[in-house]
DNA sequence: CATTCGTGGCA
DNA sequence: TTGCCAAGAAT
């Protein structure tokens, strides 16, 4: 039939012009899992040497249980989106308790892992089980809209049922493992949300968008919100020749990463005497540098001044919380992007 | 169903 | 400079 012709395509396509990415060499769920956590929302380019490095350092399901996790979070340094990181031990954990130690081969028993939703299940079944079980991520939902001329916005549920069917169906008979990886090849390196390469593209001559001229006009996004401002106030702290720093606590962003000695402020043009007795700082200090700069998240934009600080001398008393530093311990701690954007300024 | 989680590249 | 958003999941 025609469409089985046009999957034959695909897969002889991606068999001769896919990339060559590591965890592609494997068939090891282990790795793939690993694969699949890092390249969440991440670019391909950014996460290969995080894949490399922590294959390396913790290569199994065991060595990933029986690990600190600090020196996971330390492997996951600026990455991004950290709860991934404790999520990934959490789940070696699981697997060692409630599937005695063998990663589970199915699409549903994949699922309960901690940080495994639909597509990451799915993706992992499929690559290294062999399960016909469709993978739908961004990728995927951006091809399959212009495939099936699906006119729904992306995000909806009804978007997401109706092209998991016609997916289930049209992968009927083909390899699930080549399919899936084929449809996400397609759109990492052909259907690009603008400028897709209809002219090379397998799929192109039963694409509906393309024999409709509706590229631009599928998928259906919404529009994202506006990021919302907020003020950090850091101070760099050095006092004997060792830095000051804290652990995030609580449930925001960057919990248990550690950062300068921080207080939120309101916006206004606060002057280092206000931040220090915010943070309790009674001691005579130094001003050593003012620098600042900004910093984009996903809805907020955070506006972060640092001050370098230091204490006169070893009579300052640390407040709760707070740790001292040598530039050797600190660089074995896991910081994030904002921390090292601020070490290069002092 | 809407928000909240980072980071970096690029138009 | 600003906006967009990439191999998503948890809440």
């Amino acid at each position: 039939m025609f469409m089985q012709r046009v999957i034959q395509t695909l897969s002889r396509w991606y068999n001769l012009e896919s990339r060559d990415l590591p965890w592609r060499q494997t068939t090891d769920a282990y790795c793939i899992w690993i694969s699949e956590i890092i390249l969440q929302q991440t670019r391909v380019v950014q996460g290969v040497g995080y894949y490399n490095r922590f294959v390396m350092e913790l290569p199994n399901i065991q060595s990933l249980a029986n690990a600190e996790e600090g020196d996971v979070l330390k492997l996951w340094q600026g990455l991004g989106y950290y709860s991934r990181a404790r999520n990934l031990h959490y789940a070696a954990k699981q697997v060692m308790t409630e599937f005695g130690g063998v990663f589970p081969s199915t699409y549903k028993d994949i699922l309960r892992l901690r940080g495994v939703g639909n597509y990451t299940a799915a993706a992992i079944a499929s690559f290294a089980f062999g399960e016909k079980v469709p993978a739908i991520d961004g990728n995927v939902k951006r091809v399959g809209a212009r495939f099936f001329g699906l006119h729904a916005p992306i995000h909806t549920m009804g978007f997401q049922k109706e092209l998991f069917s016609l997916l289930f169906e049209l992968m009927d008979g083909a390899d699930p493992n080549v399919f899936n990886q084929a449809m996400i090849e397609v759109g990492a390196t052909l259907c690009l949300p603008t400028q897709p390469k209809c002219d090379v593209c397998p799929l192109a001559e039963a694409c509906i968008a393309r024999l409709q001229n509706l590229q631009k006009q599928i998928p259906v996004v919404a529009k994202k919100q506006k990021p919302k401002d907020k003020y950090f106030y850091y101070v760099d702290i050095e006092v004997g020749g060792e830095r000051v720093l804290v652990r995030r606590e609580g449930e925001g962003i960057w919990q248990q990463l550690y950062e300068f000695p921080m207080i939120e402020g309101d916006g206004a043009d606060w002057d280092l005497e206000t931040v220090a007795k915010g943070l309790g700082i009674v001691e005579n200090f130094v001003v050593k540098g003012d620098r600042s700069f900004k910093h984009q998240l996903t809805h907020q934009t955070i506006y972060a001044r640092c001050w370098y600080l230091c204490i006169s001398s070893d009579k300052f008393v640390l407040n709760d919380g707070w740790e001292r530093f040598n530039e050797e311990e600190f660089l074995l701690k896991p910081i994030h992007r904002l921390m090292e954007k601020m070490i290069k300024f002092t």
